[in-house]
DNA sequence: TTCTTTTGCACAAACGTTTGAGCAAAATAA
DNA sequence: TTATTTTGCTCAAACGTTTGTGCAAAAGAA
């Protein structure tokens, strides 16, 4: 690498303090009165130089670092690629870099990842938490860093969440296929430690309960599509083959419908299927799935916003704990039976 | 925020000097003859104190940013959403953090965004380039910033990059058509400054030529579902409907599909397709859609490998252009005609 | 003219690390 | 005993900014 332009650099060229070209290229110049034509050499000079701030000196002593993390459990499941996604862009338009981590869905990586991200001084934390181990988010709450947590949550914390309403998006679906006739449903969970898999299960106990069904059959441990497909293999080869499977997300969805293809199993002449989580894919598929549509863009702008707020104004009473109602995409995928 | 503990905190509650702290706290023990005895009290007091190290601090003095840039032309296709996943698990795993950034399809955002990675000092950069202009990454690239181009690259330019045979996959498709007895094929572009666009048309082009059939058929402009949609509609409601359609991507190949859904088109009886870029729902769509696919996993490695070679040794000799070989996934979207 | 205000800028001290050089004390060798 | 080596650590200067304070010079007021 080449020397390095800084703003001594500038200073040196211009005859000007390093005071005043940092001023300058802050855009500090009405503020600290710097005269026009010392703002537009500067400038001129700082271009020739293709001068480039270094954030890291800044940041040492401003304590700004402008930058912002995101905490995802994967980045393989496109429910929360999208939320990187969006979360990305709408970091950006607020004047923000994002940096995004993986966990894996796995608490120790998530602490190490977080120790990392405060290193790095971040300003405010976005995260989908993979456990129910909340000590280490808690802690680093209380001392004061803005954090909006997403889709997952704590319950009984004060930490500002946005969400969707996990318990109505299953309640919903399970319903809905009980009203199609079906009886003998299947769910199939993800991670269960997450409050997000507890709340949909929930959900679909109390539909069933309320619909006087007892037999719950829920399987499964992982949002992931190997475990869709396992877990459905031997719900098909099972005596008692459930009508209908209500998968808890996409990626088990998709597990889901490799066991059909190998199974030679037809929707929804076969078995019915609903799942949480849109994807575009889901409208072109052999037959189009109904599913429990999150609304990923609504929660991301939410969430932001929120943060923001909180990082501008330190105001931590406006910042609320946001559910938000998913909405049932109705396609093809429920056979009406029994009737 | 509390007060930060820092460096000096523990050199005072220790009787250390910061030297020994800093020390110690690297990993320098041995190199620097530290007392075990000294070594343990530190790390003791460091983990009571909950001491985390100050990043930007540390880069200054050391010029060491651990940060990798990684620049994406967008984060909605899933392909370079895929990337990004891999690539951030890939840098992770040799102790860098990655920054990744959006330019979405736009020269002027890149040079942004590029210019907002250097001020962070970033130790090396992948990108996946958004346009024609390169001069902007020629520039950083002569002051020596280890950088590797993904997907799309620079003709002539001695920067490295990993990427795949666009114009084999893309001949080797039409070529598949062709055999199938196709003679009326359009083909349904991306964005037209990119290599990567300009060789797959090539492809498609010069498999028409070798068969002697003349009538090219290019549309469209961007890698995206909207563009899929719209020249598919053109295309089905022209009176030379093409009997087969080539989509450069997979966004766009969606936006056909749901073209296709929207006139009541059935392939591939009543139309074929096939189109660059895998996915795991094309196994499950109502046909399964026949596609070019790119070694996402192996070019992410192999980019990686690279850089961390360029940025260890300094050594720009072992760093190459590499260019992998694309694989056609054959499913049931093309029908034999004219037989 | 003299006094006051405004304008335009510079000084110098941080920020929290890392790092080359160096030095006493302890251990060992002669 | 003295000379040499090893051990264990410290000093102090950076790194490139930002920022509170302060102070001349210019302009305006009296």
């Amino acid at each position: 690498m080449n020397k390095k332009i800084t703003i001594k650099d500038i200073s040196k060229k211009t005859g000007l303090s390093t005071t005043t070209v940092s001023r300058v290229l802050n855009g500090k110049s009405e503020q600290y009165r710097i005269a026009k034509k010392s703002q537009k050499l500067i400038e001129e000079v700082a271009q020739e130089l293709k001068y480039v701030a270094n954030h890291f000196a800044a940041n040492l002593k401003s304590g700004k670092s402008n930058t912002i993390g995101l905490i995802l459990p994967s980045l393989r499941n496109p429910f929360f690629a999208s939320i990187g996604s969006q979360i990305n862009s709408e970091v950006r338009k607020h004047g923000y870099t994002t940096i995004i981590t993986n966990s894996e869905e796995n608490v120790a990586i998530e602490r190490i990842e977080l120790e990392q991200l405060l290193s790095r001084n971040i300003e405010g934390l976005i995260i989908v938490p993979c456990g129910e181990e909340t000590d280490h988010i808690e802690e680093v709450f209380n001392k004061g860093l803005p954090i909006i947590l997403l889709d997952r949550y704590f319950e009984g914390s004060k930490i500002p969440y946005v969400s969707t309403d996990n318990f109505d998006g299953a309640f919903k679906a399970t319903k809905l296929l009980i009203e199609n006739g079906h009886k003998s449903i299947a769910c199939i969970q993800g991670i269960r430690d997450s409050l997000t898999n507890t709340l949909r299960v929930e959900g679909y106990k109390s539909a069933m309960d309320e619909a006087g069904i007892s037999n719950f059959n829920v399987v499964g441990d992982e949002f992931s599509v190997e475990n869709g497909f396992f877990e459905t293999k031997i719900l098909l080869q099972n005596e008692m083959r459930p009508t209908a499977i209500f998968t808890l997300s996409n990626t088990i969805a998709l597990g889901c419908l490799k066991a059909f293809k190998e199974e030679n199993i037809r929707i929804p002449q076969d078995i019915s299927l609903i799942t949480f989580d849109d994807h575009l894919y889901l409208d072109y598929l052999a037959t189009p799935i109904t599913s429990v549509a999150q609304p990923v863009e609504i929660i991301c702008k939410l969430a932001m916003k929120q943060l923001i707020s909180i990082i501008k104004d330190e105001d931590y009473k406006t910042s609320k704990q946001v559910i938000l109602k998913p909405e049932i995409k109705l396609r093809e995928s429920i056979a009406r039976i029994g009737f």
